[in-house]
RNA sequence: GGGCCGUUAGCUCAGUUGGCAGAGCAGCUGACUCUUAAUCAGCGGGUCGUAGGUUCGACUCCUACACGGCCCA
């Protein structure tokens, strides 16, 4: 159907034209003297008078996003990288060939220009052009001028699309760079190491959920695409790095909803010596740096809720929430029964067979988290739930764990770790016989890192933020889809 | 997995009770040397998501499927 389309044929006859009149319709290398932007943020400012007084000349390059012809002059819109400048090509200023070359333009080309910057009548700034370069055909229509794209599914499947279409989406992912390069420098400056650690893993671990399974021909074996990189970050303490961190790609086989995609970015660092407490001061910190330089307030808008950002967080006990939050007694803490009859009259579904802390978990998922829109450390998380955190000493069914809500939603997961490899081997048969029951999430069983362990690891804090819904927090963007170049979707049908 | 909604020209969208497939933008031809959703005149452009069914006749009604969105699990 595509190739049958009337604008494609015609704009690949355009193209024969070119080659026809010798003009490479895909060229090659034109050093511009600005970028778009550079143009846009240093003459902004600039009068008619003091453009005419002292001349600006440039070389810049872009596509055609607009193009207003009449008679022996136009204007174009040139666009790069989501910036837009207004170019003005006149008969009398160009070459003969260069004026024949600016008559066969079509939307979606690449052009590169060079002349004189100058205020039009309505005092928009525009380069004069004195010489034309074609640099590249776009042999496909645009998106509508004024709607431009909106349809969500293309937008995703041909981001290429959207982003030409759409410049508030450059904009989206330069922030998005940003704050992932803000983080490193944050990190680095603490004296935090960056390292890699494997995305394929021959046994997952390191969180609660489904991997995906992929396989090696040679060494013919499985192998698992990683959940999480705690394990071997953990390894890399018992090494004896002070403090690592790595920011990259976790895969996990789940459903796909506006906040999970199957891989998505988390930054996991871990700081020895270190508790839990550490981490939520330095989170507190890191976020509200973050929201200064990109959003250059505390005073966050998501998604139409007010969110303030600014010290000191909320920080309250996982089992206290869910009594707050539903105005409970707190028997309901010590008796399985009062729980369950809790739940029920909360419409919390529950199985019968379900623990007094299995009721308890499902009150606080079902009940406390969407309630969370400040930002609030939950903590002391039960150990059921939590089979990497050290035990509390106060409470040996809870852990020195948090996480962070805001908006909501979990950002961030921290704990002191669990540096006791002889508890830890416990746990993770908790977690095998958990498996063998037929929880596809449970932790396997990983005799490596627990003869890490045995090594010894010095008391260590570690902590997981999720990138994507970190940036959909500060870039004020409803679905993670919108902050991930390439979402995933299910195959297209054939075209 | 379930419910609801959507899929019509390159894009954004109309389409009446089942009776010849529409508009704007984009495109093509012409006019126009400061326009900016430029303007004016004219002209092309469709496997109505896919496959079936009902009907004299289906974009429209029915069934299944595909893809997407929102909500729920």
């Amino acid at each position: 159907m595509d190739e049958l389309n009337e604008q494609r044929q015609q704009r690949l006859e355009k193209l024969a034209s070119l080659q026809e009149k010798g003009i490479r319709p895909f060229g090659t290398r034109f050093p511009a003297s600005h970028t778009l932007e550079d143009i846009l943020t240093s003459y902004s400012s600039r009068t008619k008078e003091e453009l005419e007084q002292s001349p600006i000349t440039c070389r810049v390059a872009g596509r055609i996003m607009a193009l207003r012809r009449f008679g022996k002059a136009a204007f174009s819109g040139l666009q790069e990288e989501g910036f837009r400048l207004q170019v003005y090509l006149k008969k009398d200023l160009l070459d003969e060939a260069a004026y024949e070359l600016s008559q066969t333009l079509d939307l979606g080309d690449w052009i590169g220009v060079e002349g004189k910057l100058f205020r039009t009548k309505t005092d928009e700034l525009t380069v004069e052009v004195h010489t034309l370069t074609f640099l590249s055909k776009g042999l496909r229509p645009l998106p509508e001028k004024w709607h431009g794209l909106t349809d969500i599914e293309t937008r995703y499947r041909q981001r290429y699309v959207d982003l030409i279409a759409n410049p508030s989406v450059h904009q989206v992912f330069r922030t998005r760079s940003r704050i992932i390069n803000s983080i490193r420098g944050f990190l680095a400056n603490r004296g935090f190491l960056e390292v890699e650690t494997p995305m394929m893993h021959p046994i997952p671990g390191g969180a609660t959920a489904r991997p995906f399974v992929t396989h090696h021909n040679t060494l013919d074996t499985d192998l698992y695409l990683r959940v999480a990189p705690e394990l071997y970050l953990k390894r890399l303490i018992v090494g004896g790095f002070r403090r690592v961190f790595e920011i990259n790609r976790n895969f996990r086989n789940e459903g796909i909803s506006t906040i999970h995609n199957p891989e998505f970015t988390m930054l996991e660092f871990y700081q020895a010596y270190a508790d839990y407490h550490d981490l939520m001061d330095l989170t507190e910190q890191l976020f509200i740096q973050l929201s200064q330089e990109v959003c250059h307030t505390v005073e966050l808008d998501y998604q139409g809720q007010q969110i303030n950002m600014a010290s000191p967080w909320r920080r309250i006990g996982y089992l206290d929430a869910i009594l707050e939050v539903n105005k409970l007694d707190a028997q309901v803490l010590s008796d399985h029964t009062c729980a369950r009859e809790a739940a029920t009259r909360l419409g919390v579904e529950c199985s019968p067979q379900a623990s007094h802390m299995d009721i308890l978990v499902a009150l606080f998922e079902e009940t406390v988290e969407a309630t969370l829109i400040q930002p609030t450390f939950i903590t002391d998380f039960p150990l059921d739930i939590s089979p990497l955190a050290r035990r509390k000493e106060s409470h040996p069914t809870l852990t020195d764990r948090f996480e962070l809500f805001i908006g909501g939603r979990e950002l961030a997961n921290g704990f002191s770790e669990l540096n006791d490899p002889l508890d830890q081997r416990q746990r993770f048969e908790g977690q095998v016989a958990l498996r063998d029951a037929g929880d596809e999430e449970a932790h396997y069983l990983d005799e490596d890192f627990i003869r890490a362990l045995e090594y010894g690891m010095p008391p260590t804090a570690g902590e997981g933020i999720g990138i994507d819904r970190l940036v959909m927090l500060l870039t004020n963007q409803a679905s993670i889809r919108d902050v991930i170049l390439f979402p995933q979707l299910r195959p297209d049908r054939p075209a």
